[in-house]
DNA sequence: AGAAAAAAATGAACTGGTTTAGGAAATTAA
DNA sequence: TTAATTTCCTAAACCAGTTCATTTTTTTCT
């Protein structure tokens, strides 16, 4: 049933641990099932867990003072979400994490990623390198947003994530990119034109 | 002659070292003087070094193909620049990296980092702590860009960051922000107002 | 299956920020 | 201390993307 493979492949592509060490990881690892438009994070509550998609999709937002939304992230399989601020500094949370479809997901908490850190240093390791990973793709992210038109980002995007951008809604991914969904719709059209 | 008390006092707010550790990790380090306008890193180039500012003002950039400027990061003193993305996967580096002001920089070479990982473990846990903390620093910014005006987002950095928004050129400000120096102008005049 | 709700499309009017082009001020170099 | 270069300012025309209002399509719920 909770079926750890792929978590564990995850892992093993990083640092090379023991059998002893695996089963010590596993078993500080939850199942959740939640279900489509399910909130698994909200502003002002801290958020406990780190969460990997075993199979659905996620999305991380904000709210602004206008009352729109703005997406940070989006989460398929085999990816990581949180509202990592709130996670890493165990403060309240700024986003929503959302489920936009039935999605389980494979979580660890707070606590329990400490103690494995200090338990297993390979964790360390492991967490610095996809830390290192994220930063890199936010930093892609900020480039270019500055130096593109919304065109072209979008374009980009369907190029570098097709399996994400046909997956979401319109407005999720509008959000993603920085601009209205009714100009996402332009966009759209000028592409397919009439046929 | 070469201080490195202010880079120890850096490292001992995230790990604490014996002397023993101190000492070694200092025999990694080399110092080295920039002249204002002399770049560090250039596209094409792999980026050898991670380097700490111990005096003066650095930025990190991207010229697109139309030949425009965007500002990736600023770095004044206590604070780290580099071409991540090339530093960290040894490839070679899209943005440069150049000193806006005669520059006393202390640094440490990737297989000097590696080597320090591995002889003292202590050192990745330090490299995932400052890691984390760009990480949620560069979200915060997308989240800015995403969910803000050009106005609201330059109130924001004068009001966060006033030593650096009165130390960089305006030109270099308004490509990190996100808008053209001409808006800058605009921008600053309608604060004044006339007076 | 049919009603209700949510998401996507369309189009016209609008606006935040860009572009272009010129001149003024400040830095740098000799 | 002057010439050259770089940076900054100003203003008008312009455009990429927004906003608003309405309709169509898709999804969800019973």
């Amino acid at each position: 049933m909770n079926d750890y493979t792929k978590i564990k492949n995850y892992v093993a592509r990083h640092i090379q641990l023991t059998e002893e060490e695996e089963t010590y990881f596993v078993s500080l690892l939850r199942t959740t099932r939640v279900k489509k438009k399910q909130f698994i994070v909200q502003p002002g509550f801290t958020c406990k867990y780190r969460s990997y998609v075993l199979t659905g999709a996620m999305r991380a937002y904000l709210i602004d003072n206008k009352a729109q939304e703005h997406t940070v992230a989006f989460a398929i399989e085999d990816w990581w979400i949180s509202d990592y601020n709130s996670y890493i500094n165990q403060e309240p949370a700024t986003l929503f994490v959302e489920a936009l479809e039935d999605t389980i997901l494979i979580q660890i908490d707070y606590n329990a990623e400490q103690l494995l850190m200090e338990t297993i240093p390979k964790f360390e390791r492991f967490f610095r390198i996809i830390t290192q990973r994220s930063f890199a793709f936010l930093q892609k992210r900020i480039l270019s947003n500055l130096s593109k038109s919304a065109h072209e980002r979008y374009e980009e995007f369907i190029e570098k994530y097709p399996s994400i951008a046909n997956r979401v809604p319109q407005y999720a991914l509008a959000s993603y990119l920085g601009f209205s969904p009714e100009f996402l719709s332009k966009i759209r059209n000028k592409r397919t034109g009439k046929s």
